[in-house]
DNA sequence: CTTCATGTAACTTTATATGTTACATAATGG
DNA sequence: CCATTATGTAACATATAAAGTTACATGAAG
């Protein structure tokens, strides 16, 4: 999986999840989406905690969606994932002691926090629901949409 | 120094450099930056090909302002750095041929254009002449500010 | 012609996301 | 029971990119 691809990569996901009934096991996802089973169960942990899906033991085992797909917003998707940082770039320091470097950083601040703050209001104004519906209508003709006829 | 902090470290140069006359050798620099004469020589090469700055060798050389700073926005800095990607996070692939990866990248992308949009608006807006005067205003009392006496 | 500076390629280090292995835990079916 | 199948998770390995370093060429000043 590229870098920095977690959210794209849980989104995939939890839109196949939403096509057909589950469970799903790890292994399935992760031939889906060409990672490790075990990256699977790392990023939908966070997932589970949340509530947005609920994962089950043994034999059937595997993970189904646990929440009405119409409440659940990217931004949600994305706090589950723990809020990493959005910008690649940053200040060299956080609370420096010279004044050049903070006057920098006030300028840099400033138009990064706003940046931050549109694409996380972007994030919450789009639902899975809204996305799956998007998909519905992209899929077209064809009824089914079987995950384990996945290709890239 | 940093991770992703190259636009923050340069900013932090120039608004040295703003402060006394120069030259400034890359080595002077390198200690107030607490890094590496080369990187700072690296750094630079992007704001020397588009004027920002000059260079000169052998005695009495190093580096000089030769713009403008009311001219010179904190986007025009970004971009002399070769524009690098301003967001951490991105698709798992550009041109899938998933339908679903390609709903999920639709969204996506949507969002994070308009936050690159935002943030690169918004560094446009401040002029290298703008910091240097905010700046100006944090040093108060201060008469001068010598860059050999630097502390982070 | 020595010294001091930049220019730059090549290499090393470091940080972090991602991928993998190994094994513990729990649920199911015989 | 107990073999099978699944998740849970720690520990380790790999890949990639930014940052730092070394080495040496180039050119200007004294």
């Amino acid at each position: 999986m590229k870098r920095n691809s977690r959210l794209s990569g849980v989104l995939h996901v939890l839109l196949h999840m939403a096509q057909q009934p589950g469970p799903f096991t790890s292994e399935t996802l992760a031939k889906a989406m060409d990672t490790n089973p075990v990256v699977i169960r790392r990023v939908m942990a966070g997932l589970r905690e949340l509530g947005y899906v609920r994962s089950e033991k043994g034999h059937g085992g595997g993970w189904r969606l646990a929440c009405d797909l119409s409440k659940v917003t990217l931004r949600d998707v994305y706090a589950a994932l723990g809020s990493p940082s959005l910008l690649a770039m940053g200040n060299r320091t956080e609370s420096p002691g010279c004044l050049v470097e903070q006057a920098v950083n006030a300028a840099l601040d400033q138009a990064f926090h706003d940046a931050e703050a549109l694409l996380l209001s972007r994030l919450g104004e789009v639902t899975l629901a809204m996305l799956s519906e998007d998909l519905r209508k992209r899929l077209g003709s064809r009824r089914i949409h079987d995950i384990s006829a996945h290709r890239a």
